[in-house]
DNA sequence: ACCTGAACACCGTTCAAGT
DNA sequence: ACCTGAACACCGTTCAAGT
């Protein structure tokens, strides 16, 4: 029997959320609408906008949910670069598997979620320890970055080009990058 | 006074890429609608599809459309290297007016139309100038488009990181690619 | 072949009302 | 506060018809 107006249907932003992640995962970025999440959830359309103020913002919190599952790195890792090396290729795996998403996020220059700023400041903290100056920290941090949303994204489209080789190309890339971010002059040491 | 029904109305594919290329510059790519284009040409919305198969491939020919203006290397450069880093600049600036669709074209892992292809070809010419074995080229091309097409992406973005920064970022990074590219192993030298 | 009219099957979002 | 019904202002695309 279908509700009527004024009674509760139980939903909350955690519901909303989940079921966007699973319709995500299983249908893909077109068959995301607003009104296909409140189909899933047996609501009229509308009644999403208790839980969620929009599409886009729905869409930015799927994305920064996704990188709760990357764990930061021990900022006192022996190995600053191995770590960030291992940050990045993590962050990689785990944004492939909404790759859909990716190409929103890089327009909007990552908008800063709560995942994202954590990762962010770790990502700085390991910069530091390879001796960049300050200034040189965010740019550094944002190629690493564009790099691996550009290569998540490259690599989750349906092009010709296999997973695996993506991967691939991901991880030399990497390296090259991060070869030469440890050969930028280095700040003047303490005596 | 409106045409009725079998009244041609002069349209070709090439007014309406125009056209469209228009309404996208001026308006950007949410207003870039089937609909909304047809109302700048003056026809109804269906006429369109007697010029373009649908909007993916009006979107694709688009984008290729802007790689025209980048004009191919000579492959003899006497300093392949500086050769590259000056396609990839180029790419990176062109692409940048049309950054709102890149995104599609990261995800479609840079669907291939004519000037893209053109483009791909004149890349990999110098990268085998620079002694790169033939199985090692197809990647460090994938590398630099990547790069070029991610760093234009986010840079066309509405961020918080301004265009100069963005583009400053690009160059280095774009460096330190090329850096690594070109300290490739080798493949065998002629004796 | 090229175009119109009308329609189909959708969108995201807002507003007024009900409890 | 949370939800429904109804509506608004759109989409991309297809189909039948007209010249």
């Amino acid at each position: 029997m279908p509700r009527g107006p004024g009674q509760r249907a139980g939903l909350t932003r955690a519901a909303v959320l989940d079921t966007a992640h699973a319709l995500l995962a299983e249908e893909g970025l077109d068959a995301l609408t607003m009104r296909a999440l409140a189909r899933r959830l047996g609501v009229a359309p509308n009644a999403l906008y208790s839980h969620v103020p929009g599409k886009t913002e729905l869409v930015d919190a799927l994305l920064d949910d996704r990188l709760s599952l990357v764990e930061a790195p021990d900022p006192a890792a022996a190995d600053p670069v191995a770590a960030l090396a291992a940050l990045m290729t993590s962050s990689y795996e785990v944004l492939l598997a909404r790759a859909d998403l990716l190409p929103l996020y890089l327009a909007r220059q990552g908008s800063r979620g709560p995942n994202a700023v954590r990762l962010g400041i770790a990502t700085d903290a390991l910069l530091a320890r390879l001796g960049l100056a300050a200034e040189a920290i965010p740019s550094a941090r944002r190629a690493l970055i564009v790099h691996a949303i550009g290569c998540a994204a490259f690599a989750g489209g349906d092009g010709p080009v296999p997973a695996e080789m993506a991967r691939a190309d991901f991880t030399r890339s990497l390296r090259w990058l991060l070869d030469g971010i440890a050969a930028q002059p280095a700040k003047s040491a303490p005596p």
